[in-house]
DNA sequence: CATCGCATGTAACGCGTTACATGATTAG
DNA sequence: CTAATCATGTAACGCGTTACATGCGATG
């Protein structure tokens, strides 16, 4: 049976340093946010899993008018966990398009429904660009190490390019309608 | 409480014309294979309940030596349910990248090992690109109605486009990589 | 006075994949 | 002889989201 990767994503924010689930999540959302999120209430049993399975230790930090901090810290088994799935070949996955399928029945509804599909879309990605410049010069500025800082750039890149590859496709489907509108 | 798009899929085949669930199942890897899944355990229950809810009608033709074929038509109101769907404007998915999140961590393991993992990925890519020329010829020599036709070539072009973009990330972050190797 | 942030957790529900289950015909 | 195709379904399990549950302190 697979591994879920939330499991994974847990297990490598904490390579980084000691934390909570509370801080896993806020980590997450501020380094990884436009390509992976991760509920509490998914993070909290892995927690407890992963403690059990001794991958990671909990030490309990007392707080006064807050509830206790769980700091979790990963075992040398939990880096070689890591390790293990960080060398397995990724797995080609079919991504779920809902605008193409809605597209695919198109036909369905009038030219003029599926170009306010489209343009709905369009403006979801040109948000998305808009949040990926902020997280760019947000990252570029922060403190991040700099044998991490290469990947996370990377990974801004991956996130421009495909921005870019369905604004294109935008702009591109929108015209194609047009015309068909005016036949 | 949202409905499961598998189901706007199922209802969304079948205006092309009355079908069994195993036709469905095909159709949907014809059609949009390289953008959709769904598995016929999925599809079966689904028909059931859409029967139940009078979105389809049911007949069974009898077969000689093989199991007999339930046939599903859409009804007046399946048509409805789905037009409403097909207006509803979609909503921003974060993509769960894994390849990002695996490079993420990069700095757990070595500058080779994650070298590794990007040309697998780019081989990934460069097998959807195959697989989408072959898909994109036999869309446009294949017998499909005129109407449907263009919204098709859209979601092929929505593919290609992604995979350009993919393929030249690959490409800019080995270049990237064997850089850092160097130093 | 209200809402946000901190901090932890559980419960309910649906979605999605894999495996189980059956069985005849046909192609290699 | 074996594997694939046709054709339908159920069961088990895990993943993921939303809602429920609690409660203090600070900010507006």
């Amino acid at each position: 049976m697979k591994k879920s990767k939330s499991r994974y994503a847990v297990l490598g924010l904490l390579t980084m340093e000691p934390m909570s689930g509370y801080d896993i999540k806020k980590k997450i959302e501020t380094m990884a946010g436009f390509f992976w999120k991760e509920s509490h209430s998914q993070i909290y049993p892995i927690l407890k899993r992963l403690h059990s399975e001794e991958l990671i230790t909990r030490t309990i930090e007392k707080q006064l008018g807050k509830p206790d901090r769980h700091i979790y810290k990963l075992t040398k088994e939990g880096v070689d966990a890591l390790i293990e799935w960080l060398l397995e070949p990724v797995e080609h996955h079919v991504g779920r398009h809902e605008i193409l399928l809605k597209l695919l029945f198109g036909s369905t509804v009038s030219v003029t429904d599926n170009i306010r599909q489209v343009e709905h879309f369009q403006k979801i990605q040109e948000k998305e660009f808009g949040g990926l410049k902020i997280f760019k010069t947000r990252i570029e500025n922060g403190n991040q190490s700099n044998t991490r800082l290469p990947y996370l750039m990377m990974a801004i890149r991956f996130g421009e390019l495909v921005n870019e590859a369905l604004l294109k496709w935008s702009t591109e489907s929108l015209t194609l309608m047009e015309k068909m509108k005016d036949e």
